[in-house]
DNA sequence: CGCTTCGTTGAACTGGGTCAACGCGTGTGG
DNA sequence: CCACACGCGTTGACCCAGTTCAACGAAGCG
């Protein structure tokens, strides 16, 4: 599973300056390598790790996307989370010690293997790995709150508008085109994400073509009207857009 | 506003088994107790931080409790966290340096002011206190995935339920009776956090008690079947039941 | 090819929202 | 000390957004 010669560098890695605090020097970046240099790859609808593996690494996203789901005791299941490249999956596994959720490849996909307790002791010695560290957590919690926001109260119009938006921010954010894009995710996936049926969400992307938001053939997705699909989202989780 | 008369120290602080990791030696906790001096009293109603506020305290809630809520660029709102005694307030704002959301007292209350600044230095020092963070950060991440479980798909019913619950279950863990409580928010915030209206919610205090799962006389609640009322949840979200 | 998974669309149904009335407690001011 | 108002909770009647069920086309794959 784990294949050594796809270790690449994080001082050339695609996504570094995601995963990377900003003031690190040249030293702490070397130091910091040590730790992450084993990387995987995970083929399209392999997991990366399971509900209730054991907690013992974080993952950096290198190239692909994950969906992480967790599972009711009834068995039902629900969709927390798209993450693309440059960002971090496995946090919510530190306090239990046990990964709560867990976490599906969308597509071919490699990640970055950063053991915790290692991490830890690199942070303990580099201030600004620690505040980075903290800011992913915080950052994490704030975007959930978001999301909370979004299947609260919000029709499924707003929920599925705030969504792409949401993932054209980060596609751009990414360097890739914020207009044209493919979802990784089937339709039941993004229909569990935003609580609804994937008929609805089926159904909404009909509309938002129809009414020139949006241009769609199957999971390609080009935003033709940026300003009327973030009225309909609300203004709020466009997250950081650059 | 803030009364320094209020000062009591950690070590015998009510909720301290909630505050501080397990590890400590008294050395650490008098060191941390020179971080964490500052008290302050909230009466209901008033709001400890605003949306907006810069970031320089957690709150660790000593009494009472916090209901903290999210603005949207159009004006909505949702409440994402009803925080009890032992838990803390202000996490999400660290990597924005802002607070992203602002919380409101429920009840009078009194908190107890976390300098971050100074506690990241105290944690960098004490290993323990260095992963009470991280475990914290991190178990705030599990809970809101159980909060995105039961707004994403769960029928208004299973979503009263699994929060009289969870309720339940944080007051046993604080060592009050898990059956009888006093809810100390509105129905429109239970409504709110919940994302449904004041006249399901209503409606669904009637049912239960109708159904025998609970008696209610206003905000008081009694739970008479609790096993009932947990299959109605779906178990999922019953947290940590010690 | 046949089989399965995915996406789309239509038609009928329903859970929860909306609107409106009312009751109860509390606080306030005459 | 009472009258009135205001906030909060409850209940009823109606309605609609989104679900459910079902059929069908297209694309990927053995």
């Amino acid at each position: 599973m784990i294949d050594s010669s796809v270790a690449v560098s994080c001082s050339n890695c695609s996504v570094r300056r995601l995963c990377l605090p900003a003031g690190l020097s040249q030293a702490d970046i070397d130091r910091l390598e040590q730790v992450t240099r084993r990387k995987k790859i995970v083929k399209a609808g392999e997991t990366l790790y399971r509900s209730g593996d054991p907690f013992a690494n974080l993952y950096a996203i290198r190239s692909g996307s994950f969906k992480t789901v967790v599972i009711a005791a009834d068995g039902d299941t629900q969709v927390t989370h798209f993450a693309l490249p440059g960002e971090l999956l496995g946090l919510d596994a530190y306090s239990s010690r046990v990964h709560p959720s867990y976490a599906k490849a969308l597509e071919d996909s490699s990640v970055c293997l950063l053991p915790f307790t290692q991490l830890e002791i690199l942070a303990h010695q580099v201030a600004a790995l620690q505040q980075q560290i903290y800011s992913i957590f915080s950052e994490e919690l704030r975007q959930e709150n978001d999301i909370l926001m979004l299947l609260g109260k919000r029709s499924a119009d707003t929920r599925l508008a705030a969504l792409l938006i949401n993932i054209s921010s980060r596609y751009s954010r990414r360097g890739y085109s914020h207009s044209e894009f493919v979802l990784s995710m089937p339709r039941t996936d993004i229909a569990n994400y935003l609580g609804l049926t994937a008929e609805t969400v089926s159904r909404l992307f009909s509309r938002f073509q129809r009414e020139n938001l949006i241009k769609v053939s199957g999971r390609a997705v080009e935003i033709v009207d940026l300003v009327g699909l973030s009225e309909l989202a609300g203004t709020h989780c466009g997250y950081d857009e650059d």
